[in-house]
DNA sequence: CGCCGAGTTGAACTGAATCAAGAAACGTGG
DNA sequence: CCACGTTTCTTGATTCAGTTCAACTCGGCG
């Protein structure tokens, strides 16, 4: 049941077998069913959680438009980190795309696992560095890349995700409406069929 | 000569006199003419410097063209994170455009800090927040924002800085192309004379 | 069966890119 | 201190991709 967990931390951090245990003890499990929120605009992120199983969006609202800025498969670390971090108001939501399945470290959890060892210090500042990371890649294609550069990279990288996740939140990722993404599709099926 | 590093450092960390000496003793001064280079793309960063006096600009190199993401003036701390935090060479070049005055602080030194007390770690942790912040802000910017009002917000947040900073730079900034910004200027101009 | 949301398609419009040319500011050497 | 050449900025004409608004199709679900 807790096989991701430990796979996807085993291969980026050494963790002992004791760590292992300790960090597990400290994961809350939570189940969330399609379209259903782990976190909404307003609300103080309390946690950080490993996507066990399904499918999030992470998106914001301005002026009445939702903005994806990210979405997340079993395997990766999804909160708000900017309202974890600071206990602010999120600016964004949280949503599960599937049905899902969490686990959930708290904030007060997090602090202790950092005082009981390197490792758990390693694996705070990996989710870190990888959210920077993330943010970094996202800045560069915005000013470096056309839209349909974009959605080309964004099929590259998620494959397995294009049946699942709606054209209109693919569109709001990459920064069009979706009536463009459409006809980029067109444009890109012309070129190369199939 | 070191009262910007003093005065600007306890506004958001509360050094003891101490550690402000200890600070201090750990930096090293460095004078950059204008159009000289603080790091160069595939160098490896090993400072973060604080920029007392002048003018820095950070950008990068994508098929032989110039891409700025940034833009400090004195009181900030400038580096090429990614590069000096993992030991890995820079995708950026970091270059003066004025007379510049730059104190470094050294990886290492940087390290012993960290085990000397906790205001330092703050003060690490300030500066990579900022940085993320940053980031985060633009790429709300770049999605949310049009050219002409990315150029606006650049106005407001440094007008300063206009006269110093060549318009094609602003304009890489912003995200447009020279003549582009030329013509949104001609706009602006227009609704409000002078 | 009929409705509703998601996706596609069309037409008119808009703002930025590109290419090209000229004007203005700058600095370097004579 | 002037003259020349380079860089910076502006302006024009054209092209192109994305937006907007509107209409239509398709598939699922009540």
């Amino acid at each position: 049941m807790l096989d991701n967990v430990k796979e996807n931390l085993l291969t980026h951090v050494n963790f002992t077998d004791e760590e292992i245990v300790n960090l597990i003890s400290k994961l809350e499990s939570k189940l969330l069913k399609k379209n259903h929120f782990l976190l909404r605009e307003g609300e103080t992120g309390k946690h950080v959680a490993f996507l066990n199983k399904g499918l999030i969006r992470l998106y914001y609202v301005k002026e009445g438009k939702e903005h994806n800025s990210g979405f997340f498969r079993s395997g990766s670390w999804v909160s708000e980190y900017a309202s974890f971090l600071h206990k602010k108001p999120s600016l964004f939501y949280i949503e599960a795309l599937d049905e899902t399945e969490l686990f959930l470290l708290s904030y007060d959890n997090m602090q202790k696992l950092y005082h009981q060892g390197k490792a758990f210090e390693r694996l705070g500042r990996l989710i870190a560095e990888n959210l920077f990371h993330a943010y970094f890649k996202r800045n560069m294609s915005l000013i470096l890349d056309s839209p349909e550069e974009r959605y080309l990279t964004f099929l590259k990288e998620n494959a397995s995700l294009i049946e699942l996740i709606p054209l209109k939140h693919i569109a709001s990722y990459v920064g069009v409406e979706p009536e463009s993404l459409s006809r980029i599709r067109k444009r890109i099926n012309k070129l190369q069929p199939k």
